[in-house]
RNA sequence: GCGGGCGUGGCGGAAUGGUAGACGCAGCGGAUUCAAAAUCCGCCGUUGGCAACAACAUGUCGGUUCGAGUCCGACCGCCCGUACCA
């Protein structure tokens, strides 16, 4: 009994049988339930790494399951192939982004083969392709006749040196990666998307997807972040230029006599008119410039203001003063761009009084005896009662912010009001490798959409990335165009897309993909929303967030029926590796190090920290050599066992070598043999609690849950006795692994003379009666505190069991003679004897 | 800074408020073998004890409860996101 599964023969053969059977294409017009499983397309990097097979192989246990179940499976996969890494790869490795890309894909696509994934490759899309991104500008024109794009000035992160636009992430400690230049923001017109349109509905969806993590759900409500509030005006003591005076926006009006400083952000038209006479304060605004775009940046720089000299009068009092400020941590994009400050209930707005020497007056007391407690380091935030405040004095503070608003609307100078941190999404891009946005700028008719019958607007592939930008700009003859509307000469937007549009339909587009149009929509709604979406926690919100708001647009504009693209949503963890370092400190690769030492030169190696697998701090792991070792169904195990999947797996070399050994095991076991006679009942209970129990687990995604199953029950059948019930036990265990490891199911299931192809075998069925036991085990207790167990017959009743429990010795040792006080008895659980 | 999450043996983890540590990995002992690999059997939270058993134990501190890994509060540590990485 010493066989070894033959993976590479196996895994071959069935992936070749299932491709030729067309086993896993999804028909559009079965008439079978649906289920749709779809995992985030992978951006195509070069090679497929661990995170992907892990996803991809969750997605793919789930998409048997159900088709073991008797559903219709849609399960497609493509590549979300437009984005940043083509163009630095086209600068660094002198290749098109294009041929680069498609290389990859080809590569991925080869390794995702040989994972045998049961997938519908028929349905395969890659953004980067006209037929896509073609379809994309159709949508986008859509959008923009139903009004739903504007134009508008946003800043980005400019690199002086380079003369480009950088992403946030290639800013570091504010300066360019490349350049080395300190990076300044620069604005620029963008075009948008109004998703703040839908802000309200976005945040009501929320509370209809309970299949998703509530963790998800939260982080958007946090994100769309909407607050009641009040708008008023500040009137200013001396005019600037032509203005008065300015809106301001505050959550807590409440606070309004904590007031200390009004203070607005370096990009208001007051703090700009006044720069223009003010070279000290012009100064300032540059330097509040050099901070970039990035939000954690921008509230972790040090609080800084430039006193204007300027005052503003108090709504409530018109001898009241406030000095106004220029501060970098007012932003213009979120409110009005104007605050006014209470130190006393804010923190940053005490750090800033701190700073300035302003004074800091406490407006909400937590109890009467603190009315007049100082505020100290720190802000109180908490509910209490309004103090120090006049008319306001004794209300609770959501009764102050009421009465603050009812004031300012009778007398006039303020209105309650709702904001959203939620911003318009800015989809511009400065770069080459996207979709081309179908604008055409005419100086006559200003923006001009490209007419529909000229998409797709393709991409020039004559193009260099010797020099930073975005080469459509300096293309010699791609951007000279006519107006489509007056025939004058014209120019191409040349912007493209940012790549969170091309992911935020292609689940649509999976499910439909005629050549005329985006999606037929009678097709597309027979199999949306995505039952099953699975991906990782890092898209909870923008991703997850933008392909909401987009299936509502179009759903808005009629083009769908369906406003919620994902019924269920799992966040899965990433798959982490021990990292080395050797002794001076360089980052080592598993493959660089035996025996605890460095290979090469023989130093000792020092062992950090388990952390996600990046090639940075080189703990990468290819699949590739691990499926030519093992096999796909050892890695797909692997994959699967332990670590629950909404958690961080670490690779591991003697977890796998387990995976190995266990496929193996499983291999042996189900090799059929003399048919053997008699019922095992004990068995048959275990198998049949494993059924009921692993569809439980697989149906919720519990994939750590099902594998321990499954190695019980595995121990169970290899322990038992020949039996019919042993043979029908390791029968059924073939249909139960076929998930997880279909290539040994298939081989196994074709060992056993079973006719047909697991693949399109079904689920077995449970016995109800052989899940309850006879029998079960009472814990019996003293304070809670575990003193013996008994075994009875199930449903023994109350009066039985506590006599059964005063009855052991060991009760009546931990009584110690003490009476009962009281006597707790859980059927068919427990006994607990409090004295 | 702000928002969200996580924390249980040497390790990954299991556990409708009801016997903490299922299952796996590693380790230790044994069988088989000329030897090894593979395979099989057994042990395996800590401390004390020959043992029966007892005490301690789910990041820390406190609370609710007959009973808390699970619920509540505060704290510590790590991870994710923060709108131009995908």
């Amino acid at each position: 009994m010493n066989a070894r599964f033959n993976h590479v023969k196996a895994d071959a053969h069935w992936q070749r049988v299932w491709e030729e059977q067309g086993s896993f294409h999804a028909d559009d017009t079965s008439a079978k339930p649906r289920a749709y499983v779809l995992e985030m397309f992978p951006y195509p990097s070069g090679r497929i790494h661990m995170g992907h097979v892990r996803n991809y192989t969750m997605g793919d246990v789930l998409a048997r399951f159900r088709r073991m179940q008797g559903h219709e499976v849609l399960h497609p996969m493509g590549w979300d192939a437009f984005g940043m890494p083509a163009e630095n790869a086209a600068m660094e490795k002198k290749v098109h982004p294009g041929d680069w890309t498609r290389a990859n894909i080809a590569a991925m696509r080869g390794q995702l083969k040989r994972l045998g994934f049961a997938l519908d490759w028929s349905r395969e899309l890659a953004t980067c392709e006209p037929d896509y991104y073609g379809q994309e500008q159709a949508l986008f024109l859509d959008l923009y006749a139903a009004n739903l794009v504007y134009r508008k000035e946003s800043a980005v992160n400019w690199d002086p040196v380079d003369m480009t636009v950088l992403a946030n992430e290639q800013v570091i400690d504010g300066r360019g990666w490349r350049s080395g230049a300190l990076v300044e923001r620069r604005k620029l017109s963008q075009w948008f998307l109004k998703i703040t349109d839908f802000a309200d509905d976005l945040l009501d969806g929320l509370k209809t997807l309970d299949q998703w993590p509530e963790k998800v759900r939260t982080m958007q409500e946090n994100w769309i972040g909407k607050s009641q509030g009040m708008r008023f005006r500040f009137a200013l003591d001396r005019a600037v230029g032509d203005i008065d005076g300015f809106e301001v926006f505050t959550t807590r009006p409440d606070t309004l006599f904590g007031a200390s400083f009004s203070a607005i952000a370096a990009d208001h038209p007051i703090a700009q008119a006044l720069a223009a006479n003010n070279s000290e304060l012009a100064a300032f605004i540059e330097d509040c410039k050099r901070t970039g775009t990035a939000a954690a940046e921008i509230e972790t720089a040090e609080k800084k203001g430039f006193d204007t000299g300027l005052s503003v009068t108090h709504p409530l009092d018109p001898t009241w003063k406030l000095p106004l400020f220029v501060a970098n941590f007012v932003l213009m994009e979120y409110g009005t761009g104007a605050v006014f400050g209470c130190p006393a209930h804010d923190q940053r707005d005490l750090d800033f009084a701190r700073k300035y020497a302003l004074p800091v007056t406490r407006v909400v007391a937590p109890s009467p005896e603190e009315a007049d407690a100082p505020i100290h380091d720190e802000a109180y935030v908490g509910p209490g009662r309004i103090v120090n405040s006049r008319f306001l004095d004794g209300l609770s503070v959501d009764e102050a912010k009421a009465a603050v608003i009812a004031r300012g609307e009778g007398e006039g100078w303020g209105t309650g009001t709702t904001v959203w941190r939620l911003r318009d999404w800015g989809v511009s891009r400065q770069r080459y490798w996207g979709t081309p946005i179908p604008i055409i700028h005419c100086e006559s008719c200003g923006p001009v959409a490209v007419p529909k019958a000229d998409l797709p607007v393709v991409l020039p592939e004559d193009v260099s990335f010797d020099i930073p930008g975005n080469p459509l700009d300096r293309h010699p003859t791609w951007k000279h165009v006519t107006c489509p509307s007056c025939n004058a000469p014209a120019v191409r937007e040349t912007d493209t897309l940012d790549t969170f549009v091309d992911s935020s339909w292609y689940f649509i587009r999976f499910a439909s993909q005629p050549d005329d149009q985006p999606f037929d929509r009678a097709t597309a709604e027979k199999w949306m929303p995505v039952g099953q979406y699975i991906g990782g926690v890092e898209h909870a919100i923008l991703h997850l967030l933008y392909a909401r708001f987009w299936t509502r647009a179009l759903e808005r504009i009629g083009k769908i029926g369906v406003k919620e693209p994902f019924t269920g949503l799992f966040t899965q963890g990433m798959v982490t590796h021990e990292t080395y370092k050797d002794p001076a400190g360089q980052w080592l690769s598993p493959e660089d190090i035996s025996n605890g030492v460095v290979t090469a030169t023989g130093e000792p190696v020092t062992v950090g920290r388990i952390e996600k697998m990046s090639k940075s701090k080189k703990n990468v792991v290819d699949p590739g050599p691990i499926v030519d070792q093992y096999g796909a169904d050892a890695v797909r195990w692997f994959m699967l066992s332990d670590s629950p999947p909404e958690r961080d797996l670490e690779w591991t070399e003697s977890g796998i070598e387990g995976c190995w050994r266990f496929i193996n095991r499983l291999w042996r076991i189900t090799e059929p043999g003399e048919p053997a006679q008699g019922q095992d009942k004990d068995l048959d209970r275990k198998l049949h609690r494993a059924i009921a129990g692993i569809a439980a687990d697989i149906d919720a995604l519990g994939f750590n849950r099902a594998v321990a199953k499954l190695h019980e029950l595995t121990n169970a059948i290899e322990k038992a006795s020949p039996s019919a019930s042993r043979d029908a036990a390791a029968r059924a265990l073939v249909r139960l692994v076929a998930p997880m490891v279909p290539h040994l199911a298939e081989e196994a299931w074709a060992r056993l003379g079973e006719t047909g192809l697991i693949a399109d075998a079904l689920w077995p069925k449970h016995d109800p009666a052989l899940l309850v036991d006879d029998e079960v085990t009472i814990a019996l207790q003293v304070n809670g505190k575990l003193r013996d167990t008994l075994v009875a017959p199930k449903g023994t009743d109350r009066a039985a069991l506590e006599a059964m429990a005063m009855a052991s010795d060991k009760i009546v040792r931990s009584l110690e003679r003490a009476a009962p006080k009281k006597v707790i008895v859980v059927p068919d659980r427990l006994v607990n004897i409090v004295i």
